[in-house]
DNA sequence: TGCTTTTTAAATGTCAGACTTTTAAATGTC
DNA sequence: GACATTTAAAAGTCTGACATTTAAAAAGCA
């Protein structure tokens, strides 16, 4: 584990990779205690706030994690999904709002993917996943729900459905699709009557996952899909509509 | 932006925390600058290292980069592809090797995911795309090359695959099922015969691209995954049995 | 002996202050 | 006006110290 002298990098980052590439290589294992803050500083020859830089930058990524008192230290962490989770999910949520993805873009990817989700959804779903289904189905009817709830709703609902695939990479990859997505969602005004449709297809998704019948429920995620596409497609072109009344008054 | 005197995470985490969660909220907008080390310390009524380390725990998740000199500072970053992608990549194989992650749900997650991408792949797929993929399957067709360039042939051919869907949130999403695959596949072993099967679906894959038939690419990939599996399933008997005869002698 | 309490040492967490290096704006010079 | 020089601001780094946490070791005790 050595560092460059000729990289121009900081030396934190450098040291930092030069850490992840020995976790990433398999020549530091999980659980595996790093040496001491002092000892690292010796040994890459620098000070010990530049390792702690390097080892926080490490804690970031969930690459590492710190223990204080007499045997404690830093430890290589086993990253589960619960933590890769929210990493990717801050991630994608960010790349989204910060690239001008456009709706259409991120709804194609989201549903494309669902629908990958769905025939193994109905083979393996579980009570627990359709009870899920259910239960959000339920709280989406109840009149006067806020926007913020109903799309809260929404992710947990199709997160069921991801779920019931009983693939847990497949669910991690999704989420980020499926969770980035809220804060695009969220521009969208749901009327009654929009949401009246929602959820009736939710309804016959569900029935579809139970069922066992991927073609239908292929059928009704397509159509979810393009619903969904046009009330945005609505929605903006109604905002660029007044936009330009503004202008002209 | 305040930070919670009761909560027992360290200093360093916390300031973190409420710097990221500024801006995910949009309080902190793109290219803003943040106040100086020493400004941030003041405020947050810390030292100023304890400052620098929250902003590397930043620096880590690409949320912020920072430049020296007058006028520098921390600057709030536009997450793009490229740093998302070699993030998203990183964890997710990370999480595939740490987590026991059997190569049958690696796999089937995988082409789930990519037969999603074909029918956009092609409709939409450039010139530009069929040649990569045409270029990766000569590569493939070469005698002697060593199994880690089969592989990242392997991973480029099926990039070019996902990207041609045209879709740049399907194929951040889909580069960590993609490339995290890569070590569970290099524990397989290509035989001569094994590689000929490979490099001819790939072949009908991209003609079905080239030609735009969704179907039969559907098919390919299918048959791709199954082949696959049976692969990796025979290196795991395989090994299994010559454990089994070791721990007899 | 066996259990409880106390001590202790090792490690991270935090701080203060100084110095170095980089960088771009401001100033000076031709 | 174009180029060189100065300068100040900011990140990067270092040294040394102290605070806090923690588990092992030691001591005390029944």
């Amino acid at each position: 584990m050595k560092i460059n002298t000729n990289d121009p990098a900081d030396l934190s980052a450098q040291i930092a990779k030069a850490i992840r590439d020995a976790i990433i290589a398999g020549d530091l294992i999980i659980d595996e205690r790093l040496p001491s803050e002092q000892e690292l500083a010796e040994q890459f020859q620098v000070s010990r706030p530049t390792v702690r830089e390097a080892l926080k930058r490490l804690a970031a990524q969930s690459l590492i994690r710190t223990q204080r008192g007499a045997f404690g230290g830093a430890f290589v962490n086993r990253i589960n999904y619960q933590d890769a989770y929210s990493q990717h999910v801050t991630t994608s949520t960010l790349l989204l709002s910060m690239n001008d993805v456009s709706f259409d873009v991120a709804c194609e990817a989201r549903f494309a993917m669902e629908r990958a989700c769905a025939p193994m959804a109905c083979i393996r779903r579980t009570a627990d996943h359709l009870a899920t289904m259910r239960a959000e189905i339920h709280r989406q009817s109840q009149p006067g729900l806020s926007d913020e709830s109903w799309c809260a709703s929404d992710v947990t609902f199709h997160r069921a459905l991801v779920d019931a695939a009983g693939n847990p990479v497949m669910s991690y990859q999704l989420a980020g699709a499926v969770e980035a997505m809220q804060p695009l969602m969220n521009m969208i005004t749901f009327t009654a009557r929009s949401r009246e449709k929602i959820i009736d297809l939710h309804a016959r998704i569900a029935d579809s996952v139970e069922t066992q019948s991927p073609e239908t429920c292929d059928t009704l995620l397509n159509e979810l899909a393009t619903y969904t596409s046009e009330l945005a497609a609505n929605v903006l072109t109604a905002r660029a509509r007044r936009d330009a009344e503004r202008t002209d008054a």
